[in-house]
DNA sequence: ACCTCGATTCTAGCATCGCTAGCCAATCTG
DNA sequence: CAGATTGGCTAGCGATGCTAGAATCGAGGT
């Protein structure tokens, strides 16, 4: 067994390189100088390799993204435990959102933009991005109404945020005053909740 | 000087002719349907006619928003025309927009969502785009509270109105529940305003 | 009526994209 | 050591946006 197991593991070695390569290039130089050619002169090997491990290009894509939002979730499990109270914790956890869409658009547009075929408000969504919407929903929920429903409130607090940060990204939205609009943003979600 | 101005005439006909017909086509096919030979096809003229009329591909993209942009504008006027009272206009406005978006997504993702550089937050946006701005600016207005900088509440409103579109139409947000989340934003935007 | 010349349109092609067929070599089995 | 099998690579396909240079059309003068 001990061959098949070594070749398993270079196989797997192999495959994290390449999600990996994918994402360092596209947040370095973004995702259109991702070409199949371009991430296979990166990893050192032909092209033909990276269909061995995936569908195709999109399927990379889907990858950077999963892993990606592993780190998502983190952030906003972070930015929920250092602050205290319903707003505060919507507060934390919009900013942090926002953040990493700023930090990281290349990954950000791996999860939230681009078309890319993962299944997400299903139970057969992958776990980082359950977590991540679960994080969401941890800091929603206080601020919910009676007769609310804490999923649909978070979905719509989550919508705010992806679209203030995709109307700025595109330029469609002034950056400059980013801040006071989330602020608006919050302020609206928590009326009644000092 | 009439032969020169029937040639400026067939001119500006054909370069109708061509937004149009890349209109209709992404309408009825998609965005990725329209290349520049299939478009060239449909309007019965060879390629690099094309780029006498447009610099790329992205600026006869930037022709549709555009032209687009005004048939949203005039939605949404008649939309606030056709109800009353502050809650009543922003709730009209705000469901006018998701219907044109779901209604016209290829237009609305020339308009929003493709990377098309039109000027925005400017003077020198094109008038359709400020008058579609100045439509949802009208609806937010009334609501704003003494301190809400207009401007800012309505691109917050917008930022709402489009992650709701762009995450349910990439399959991030079920469909099913559209018409409930967008209640909780225009109830989040309106609250105190009966 | 014809010829010239300028403007305009088309044919053909470039570089690049995602993806794949089929050869070739390295490695494991008997 | 010979045969078989796995796996990577070379080469190429069809399609993309865009462009250079040939070809064609039409206006104006003689």
């Amino acid at each position: 067994m001990s061959i098949q197991t070594r070749r398993e593991r270079e196989r797997a070695d192999r495959e994290r390189l390449i999600v990996t390569a994918a994402r360092e290039l596209a947040e370095s130089e973004g995702w259109d100088a991702v070409t199949t050619r371009r991430l296979a002169a990166e990893i050192e090997y032909s092209q033909p390799v990276l269909y061995s491990h995936f569908k195709g290009k999109d399927a990379i894509m889907a990858a950077v993204a999963v892993q990606g939002c592993a780190d998502l979730a983190v952030e906003l499990r972070t930015a929920r435990e250092g602050a205290s109270g319903p707003r505060a914790h919507l507060a934390a956890v919009g900013r942090a959102y926002t953040a990493f869409a700023l930090r990281r658009p290349a990954v950000y547009d791996a999860i939230f933009t681009l078309p890319v075929d993962l299944p997400f408000a299903t139970p057969e969504a992958p776990e980082p991005l359950q977590a991540a919407f679960g994080e969401l929903l941890r800091a929603v929920t206080p601020i919910a109404e009676p007769g609310d429903e804490p999923g649909l409130l978070t979905e719509t607090y989550w919508a705010g945020l992806h679209g203030l940060i995709t109307l700025m990204r595109s330029g469609r939205l002034p950056a400059r005053e980013h801040e006071r609009r989330l602020s608006l943003l919050i302020a609206h979600f928590t009326a009644g909740h000092g």
